[in-house]
DNA sequence: ATCGTAATAACACGGCCGTGTCAGTTAAAG
DNA sequence: CTTTAACTGACACGGCCGTGTTATTACGAT
C-alpha cells in the first residue's frame, strides 16, 4: 500500500525542534507554523502527526520532562563524597538552581512545564513535584543525621520524622524561591549570593544527631 | 486654538484599562487594539497618547506598580498588635502571599512587573525589590528582638547585625518561593499549608534577645 | 506495472496584531 | 466668525497565527 512512516519517530523529531523553540522563545513560541518551518516541513505535513497546536505543545512538554529527567537525575545521583554534610547536600540542591548556562536552560524547561500544568492541571497531581519533594526529603534526612540512603520508593512517601518532612518542604520552597530570584532579579541575586544563601539555610536545619 | 485634552488624565484612564487587562490576560494581553477597544476608542486615537505598544505597556507597568504600593503598604503598616511576635510578623509577610482573591490579583500584577523588568532591566536596580527587602529586614529585626520600629530610610540600608541581614534575605527568598508554589501548584501547596510553613520558618529565625 | 492510500505541500479563510496614513471634526484663540 | 492645530477614527498594509481543503506525490502490496 502506501509508504509508511514511523509516526513515533517523527513525533520525537518534531518534539526536539519544539523543545529548542521553548528554550529560545518559551512555550508560546511553539506554533504549528513555527515548528514546521524549523523542522523543514509544511504545516499540512506536520498536522499528520499532531492534529492541532494543543497536541503539539503537550508533546513538547512531555519531551521537555523526559529531557530534564535524563539530564538532572544523573547529576543528582552522582553525589559528591567530599566536604561537610552541608557542602554535599548543597551541591545536590544546586543542581536545581539556574547557576550556569546549562541549568538556566533546564530552568526554562521547568518553567514551561509548570506553565503548561497550571493551564492544564494533570488529574493525578504533578509527577515532577513529587519527585522534587522526594529529593529534598532525602537531603534533609541526611542533613538531620538519618540514614544517608533510603530506597527510592521510600523517599516518595513522607518521612517518619515530622521535622524532616517539615524542613523538606521549607527547603523545597526556598530553592524554588532562589531559582526564581536568580532569573528574575539577577542584578540583585547573583549565583554566588544564591550559593551562599542556600548553605546558610542548610546550616539552619535542626540536627537529630550531631554532624557526621 | 484646538481643543485641549488633559493628556496625563487620558493616559491614566487608559492605564487603568490596561491594568484590568493584565489581571485578565497578563502583560502580553496589553495590545494597542485591545486597550483601545476596551476603553471605547479607536487605535488611532489611543496612539495620540502612546506612540507605540512599548510605551503603552511601560505605562501600564507603572500604573500597576503604583496600584500595588497604594494597596499593599497600608495593609502592611496597619500591623497587628495582638498575638505572639511570630504571629504578628507572619501576618505582615502574608500580605505578600496570594492567599485570597485580592492578593492573588496583586500577585499577577507583581508577576507582570517582574516580567517587564526582566525584559527591560531598569538601570538603577528594581525599586520594588529594595522596598520588599526593607520590609523583610524590618520583620526579621523585630523577630530577632531588636527595636520594633526603625526609621523607614534606615530600613532601606543594611541592618548592622549581619544575622538580621542574612535572615531577611532567607525570608525574602522563602516568601517568593511560597508565592510561586501557591499559584503554580495549588493542588500541592494550599493557603493553609503556606501559612503553616511560613510560621515554621519564622520560628527558625535565631533570636538575639528572648521573645518579647 | 498498476493501484490505492498514506504522506506531503500548497493554498485559502478568518482572526488578531502593530503601525502608518489621512480626511474629517472639534474647540479655543484671534 | 474665522482660523488653526489638536484630536479623532476609519482604513490599509504587512505579518503571524490556527485550521480546513485539496491536489499531488510516493511507495508498498498486489
Amino acid at each position: 500500500m502506501p509508504r509508511l512512516v514511523d509516526h513515533e519517530r517523527r513525533r520525537a523529531e518534531l518534539g526536539e525542534v519544539a523543545v529548542r523553540i521553548i528554550l529560545r522563545e518559551g512555550l508560546a513560541g511553539v506554533t504549528v507554523r513555527g515548528v514546521a518551518a524549523e523542522a523543514g516541513w509544511s504545516t499540512g505535513s506536520l498536522r499528520h502527526y499532531f492534529g492541532n497546536q494543543h497536541e503539539l505543545q503537550a508533546y513538547a512538554v512531555q519531551v521537555a520532562t523526559d529531557t530534564l529527567r535524563r539530564r538532572v537525575l544523573p547529576r543528582v545521583q552522582r553525589t559528591r563524597t567530599q566536604g561537610s554534610v552541608v557542602e554535599r547536600i548543597a551541591t545536590i540542591a544546586e543542581e536545581m538552581l539556574p547557576l550556569d548556562a546549562e541549568r538556566r536552560e533546564e530552568y526554562v524547561l521547568w518553567s514551561a512545564i509548570v506553565e503548561w500544568e497550571r493551564r492544564h492541571p494533570p488529574e493525578g497531581g504533578s509527577v515532577s513535584w513529587g519527585d522534587q519533594r522526594a529529593l529534598y526529603r532525602q537531603c534533609v534526612a541526611v542533613l538531620c543525621g538519618y540514614e544517608s540512603i533510603r530506597e527510592p520508593d521510600q523517599a516518595t512517601r513522607p518521612h517518619p520524622d515530622a521535622r524532616v518532612e517539615l524542613w523538606a518542604a521549607l527547603l523545597h520552597t526556598f530553592v524554588d524561591g532562589l531559582a526564581s530570584q536568580i532569573v528574575n532579579t539577577p542584578g540583585e541575586v547573583s549565583a554566588e549570593t544564591a550559593a551562599r544563601l542556600l548553605r546558610s539555610l542548610l546550616e539552619a536545619v535542626p540536627r537529630v544527631r550531631p554532624d557526621r
